[in-house]
DNA sequence: AATAATTCTTGAACGCCGTTCATTTTCGCC
DNA sequence: GGCGAAAATGAACGGCGTTCAAGAATTATT
């Protein structure tokens, strides 16, 4: 049986990856460090090294996990097929705060998580960040039937950006960020002013 | 006379916010090291720490530097008086894309860089970041003259923070963000939309 | 069942990092 | 010129991610 080894190494992958995830939601991304997690998943410092690649490739799972969670908390979001565009748009951006901030951390990570110089996240990582846009370009494509495909993604990939701009100065409490209070209000005036506006912009727009 | 003392002292941290913006410029404030900016200030380790509080400081010097800078660039990209409101905000979004893209890693320093656990940035740098919500203040005004002092705040922050946020999606190269080809035309057509919005959107709205 | 081969586990050790500190040097003042 | 204070110095410290040589466990072979 070489079943044996194949689970063993899983197990400890997965209790790894539980021990990372609750270290960063409890002490931040940064706060996340080697010693902890393998104390934490009850095996020695170097048996990380082999179930990953290294402490960058544990933070990708753990990021991929949190990537799924706030898929299904987006799709779950959507209300029926009847309803209207902007509707949908608002409904979309509250869920995604509400995520953000039911989970900072783990949200934090997700953005300020980098690769060590030169290296790039691996392709089955950069895939499970897809959901963020897709969901977004049914409403638009309602919203503007004038653009093609491509242009399609492009404002998704916008209008998702400047969703999250607004989230992530927020949580990150810089001193240009909006206060918490005014957090939910501002990204749903917001999204009103992209429909509205997306609704009466002329076809031969710029971009 | 103290002055010679006083003089060196101010000398060796400017030669020390110099190195270190040279470094950040170079290798990214990750890329960062205390030996290496100590040795191209010319001067030993230990002597950062008698200019300095930290490392940390340093870099808020030179983050303070750098939206001097941006400050002027915005300032410097202002229409004239007569300019539509719209106009003037476009001039801004354009001036921020051009400068983030002249300027990459210092800019990405700028919001990167977090202070260690608990501690928070000073006063005199966080007042640095007003000027990138002043600027946008005017032209809002005339877009929404029913918006009480308060909320133009916060709508300003909002704008600030939408646009920012497709900026740093892009210029991270992140997966969801946009190519830089597109980025000047998306964020042109972000504000149209935004600017658009805001015109038709009535007093009695959320937010 | 016994043995060989492969893989995993372990924690000490390595190299790099920011920061501190005892020591030496320089400076401001009498 | 000499004295107290401030600054300069780089070795040393503690913490970090990562590696590695040695031993334990599992699989394959006979």
């Amino acid at each position: 049986m070489e079943n044996k080894r194949e689970k063993k190494r899983a197990d400890l992958r997965n209790r790894l990856i539980d021990a990372a995830e609750d270290q960063i939601t409890q002490h931040g991304i940064e706060g996340l460090k080697a010693r902890a997690v393998t104390q934490q998943a009850g095996c020695a410092l170097g048996a990380l090294y082999n179930a990953f690649e290294d402490l960058d490739m544990l933070v990708m799972h753990v990021n991929s996990r949190t990537l799924q969670k706030l898929g299904a908390a987006l799709t779950g979001a959507l209300p029926g097929t009847d309803a209207q565009p902007e509707e949908v748009m608002q409904a979309l951006a509250s869920a995604y705060v509400d995520f953000a901030c039911a989970n900072q951390r783990l949200w934090i990570a997700l953005f300020d998580h980098r690769m060590a110089q030169g290296r790039e996240a691996p392709d089955w990582h950069k895939q499970d960040h897809a959901v963020l846009i897709k969901v977004i370009i049914a409403p638009l494509k309602d919203l503007r039937p004038d653009l093609d495909e491509a242009t399609l993604i492009l404002r998704a990939r916008t209008t998702f950006a400047a969703v999250h701009g607004v989230v992530l100065l927020a949580l990150q409490g810089r001193f240009v960020g909006l206060p918490m209070e005014a957090l939910k209000s501002e990204v749903s005036a917001l999204v009103s002013a992209m429909t509205r506006g997306a609704h009466l912009a002329i076809p031969g727009e710029t971009g």
